[in-house]
RNA sequence: CGGGGAGUAGCGCAGCUUGGUUAGCGCGCUGCGUUUGGGACGCAGAGGCCGCGGGUUCGAAUCCCGCCUCCCCGACCA
């Protein structure tokens, strides 16, 4: 039944997979500039609909959109020592401008902790207007030295939330809300991407956070992804920039801030997190087209029943279009929107059509079933919805399977030659840190025995996840 | 920046060692026809500053010198 494979096969080499599916679902291609990316217009379609959800869950969470400016002065980035310490390798630096050399650099801006921070200051007067609770969609910039489309790439597009709290408490409290109600429930929902929970090691976290939460995801290779991440920052932008609030009892009070992001990473994420030898698998509740009919030649009867199809298809919410055959031969359009990862084909032909039949396909399981055509919709319908579950699970079970729980140093790094080592955090230490540098490994992030998220990384009893990471 | 590799058609490559007709192959692209139930086939086409600059030579993709760029591995990272 299936022909060939089209790409190179994951087992063989996973990072030309990677590529493959990148260039052959037409997802993106290398920008003029090294380390740029253009992303096309299927790519774009999928980005869409991940910051439409991700969008829509911020708004519940009663952050409202801005937009601050992409250039920072350099000053700026200096405040908070630590930031400046962390972003200086990668920024762009704007020297000249205008025609003549600027009297001060502008940084094109890596993230925008700096300039929201001193609108911040400016906006922030009483304890009522807290909490201020910002985001931004925008372009940020850090000059990467070994790039990858979607993954790592200089300029890349995401969404980077701000708040400014009372309180310690409040602060965290709204940077846990917005890890487990806008990353997580998204990323369990809609990307069906599983992921561990937990805080990152003091040497993984934010430059200039005082906590660092992490949902980080596995790919098909066993490596993990960070997908996204909330952090407290404490008091250190408000010292930086001076965000202070007057108090009911009319002190003036440092305020707490708080930052968070995802970006489109979560592309790469979702390629290797579901991908298969045959390319992209997307699920229904993200994909742009969740089901395409298929005329298998360009027959006006078959035709017809295609387009009957689409219509039904739409009435029933779903999104669908027909491929009317124009565009080549049977197997070659099969083939495209197999790498493209449509979850659901309805394949319309003059032969199946005399017996009033179309026959449906899977994409992630292949599973085809010849049913009649007034069936097919409600079947579609059916396997949109349990595709969206099955492919949570079948990731779900494939980390599981590749998470091992270990006693010792040892061990974890035997483990996480494949997937993801567990082991107790004080196994580890600033010396096993070390060792896991040497082997190309990091503690992706700590969480209780449990798999919830801890306070911070001093609680006792913590375990630490252990992986080979992108 | 350290260590490796490569620049020839949109993409992937051969040719270079030993200089010499009109620079070639696969895929893709255009036209026409036959096809279409898992990447169809035939015929006819289009497409090249052989990375850039200099040199040697009657003659350079090929030899010499200089430069630039890109890719892979490492250090940094959403």
């Amino acid at each position: 039944m299936a022909g060939p494979s089209v790409l190179t096969p994951q087992n063989e080499d996973f990072p030309q997979w990677y590529q493959d599916v990148v260039a052959k679902a037409e997802m993106a291609d290398n920008g003029p500039v090294r380390g740029t990316m253009v992303i096309r217009p299927y790519g774009y379609a999928i980005w869409e609909r991940i910051q439409s959800a991700i969008d829509e869950r911020i708004k519940l969470a009663g952050a409202q959109n801005a937009y601050f400016p992409l250039f920072i002065p350099e000053s700026y980035l200096s405040k908070e020592a630590e930031h400046v310490e962390g972003f200086s390798p990668e920024l762009a630096v704007v020297t000249h401008a205008g025609g003549e050399k600027l009297a001060e650099p502008v940084v094109v801006r890596p993230t925008s902790e700096t300039v929201i921070g001193e609108f911040m200051a400016k906006w922030i007067q009483s304890y009522r207007d807290l909490p201020l609770l910002l985001n931004q969609w925008a372009n940020v910039v850090r000059w990467e030295l070994r790039p990858r489309l979607f993954l790592r790439s200089s300029e890349f597009l995401w969404q980077e939330g701000h708040t400014a709290h009372a309180s310690a408490r409040d602060a965290s409290d709204y940077a846990m809300k917005i890890h487990m109600e806008v990353y997580n429930d998204f990323l369990e929902k809609v990307l069906a991407v599983p992921t561990f929970l937990g805080i990152k090691p003091p040497s993984e976290r934010f430059a200039g956070a005082t906590n660092t939460m992490t949902c980080e995801g596995m790919m098909r290779d066993g490596k993990a992804l960070q997908m996204a991440t909330s952090h407290e920052l404490g008091q250190n932008f408000a010292r930086a920039f001076d965000i202070f609030y007057q108090s009911e009892e009319g002190q003036a009070q440092l305020c707490y801030t708080t930052s968070w992001g995802a970006s489109t990473r979560l592309v790469g994420g979702l390629i290797m997190a579901h991908g298969d030898d045959r390319g992209l698998v997307v699920p229904p509740a993200l994909a742009p087209t969740q089901v395409v009919v298929i005329a298998v030649r360009e027959d006006e009867t078959v035709l017809t029943a295609c387009q009957a199809l689409h219509g039904e298809l739409t009435a029933a919410r779903l999104r669908a279009l027909v491929d009317d055959g124009k565009r080549g031969s049977f197997g070659r359009r099969v083939t495209d929107w197999e790498v493209k990862g449509v979850p659901v084909r309805i394949e319309v032909g003059p032969r199946d059509l005399v017996q009033g039949l179309v026959t449906v396909v899977r994409r992630d399981t292949g599973e085809k079933a010849a049913v009649p055509v007034a069936e097919a919709p409600a079947l579609a319908q059916s396997l949109v919805d349990d595709i969206q579950g099955d492919m949570w699970r079948a990731a779900r079970d494939f980390r599981d399977a590749h998470t091992i729980t270990v006693p010792d140093l040892d061990r974890a790094i035997e483990a996480a030659q494949t997937g993801f080592a567990r082991v107790a955090w004080h196994e580890v230490g600033e010396e096993g840190e070390a060792r896991l540098k040497a082997e190309a490994m990091t503690v992706r992030c700590l969480q209780r025995s449990d798999g919830t998220m801890p306070e911070n990384e001093r609680e006792s009893g913590l375990m630490a996840i252990i992986a080979r990471s992108y």
